[in-house]
DNA sequence: ATAGAGTAGTTCGGCGTCGAACTATTCGGC
DNA sequence: GCCGAATAGTTCGACGCCGAACTACTCTAT
């Protein structure tokens, strides 16, 4: 059942063009809403997310380059395309990533003998260092961003994100 | 209550720093879940947007900045603080939008006689014309990528991100 | 063997955004 | 009235990302 709720700003924002939801009233203003909000939701996160590295040397990209590494399917190296993939960037954004992290230390990249166009990265010493020293600190500010919700309605709300994703999913294979 | 449903990558994903939740291995996985799950939502709807606008001289920019200012609250008109704010970009950056859209014939500057330093924007017959030619297909996007919702999931989902969106508005008062 | 298609990664030019600095204008307190 | 603080908008330099072109390498078919 549906508890009382308040109206939120995007509920006005979305109301405002709701002359032309002609022919399905129903489900756009539910559609373009989820859309808004989410894009509002990132946003927030994002600032946050750059409010936090405040060091030129370490930026949030290389933080989020080394993250993907680190949690990688196979154990800790991947290449550039996986990389790219993982953090959904270009190849040609992860090529600039990776030759800042590389400069800074936090990875090497061996070409692959078996397959000498592949490029295998791994992280150095350094660089799981770097990553341990920020990831808490993130999933920190991930868990006081969506403190409004209960570990329940976490789970409503990933249950309809999943939806979504297997659609994604099976349209891409 | 819950029904059966199948893994997305995503859980796989977060799985993979498992190891790292140590304290709320409840709600950490499902946390991390629906950002990431969101972020590429957004990604595949961005995606979308920008194949849809070829036009070099008419971008999805330029369509997103006209969009916000024909669903502004008061008639049809904002500043351009007002349109950075709704577009979720710097006044800088909004600023560049408008130069673009000016020179196209698509809106108006005006210097606001009682306080000059305000400036009002408002789009010429030009510009409406163009946003409607794009709203349309626009919302079809939106209804595509979201096809897996049914009308009552999209409520449960909107439940959800109106519950965070309304913490944020009580923070930032 | 070898030509051609396909794949991995990089380089390059252009663009949009950001934060900071700047200009112009208005407001508030003495 | 006047001077400092605040506000609206713009300009500027730096930066990251994208798509396209390019290089290097591998695979496939003949």
């Amino acid at each position: 059942m549906m508890v009382d709720m308040a109206r939120d700003e995007i509920d006005d924002h979305v109301h405002r063009w709701s002359r032309l939801w002609e022919g399905n009233p129903e489900v756009a203003p539910e559609i373009e809403g989820a859309l808004v909000r989410m894009k509002y939701i990132q946003r927030r996160s994002q600032r946050g997310d750059v409010a936090a590295f405040t060091d030129p040397d370490f930026t949030r990209e290389d933080y989020l380059t080394l993250h993907a590494l680190m949690v990688q399917p196979s154990p800790v190296q991947a290449t550039p395309a996986q990389l790219a993939e993982a953090a959904t960037v270009t190849r040609a954004a992860m090529t600039a990533r990776l030759d800042r992290l590389d400069r800074a230390g936090l990875i090497t990249r061996e070409v692959e003998p078996s397959d000498r166009r592949r490029v295998i990265v791994r992280p150095t010493t350094a660089g799981r260092a770097k990553w341990e020293e920020h990831i808490y600190a993130g999933m920190a500010r991930d868990r006081e961003l969506l403190k409004a919700l209960s570990v329940d309605e976490l789970k409503q709300l990933n249950a309809m994100l999943r939806k979504v994703m297997l659609s994604f999913e099976q349209e891409n294979q």
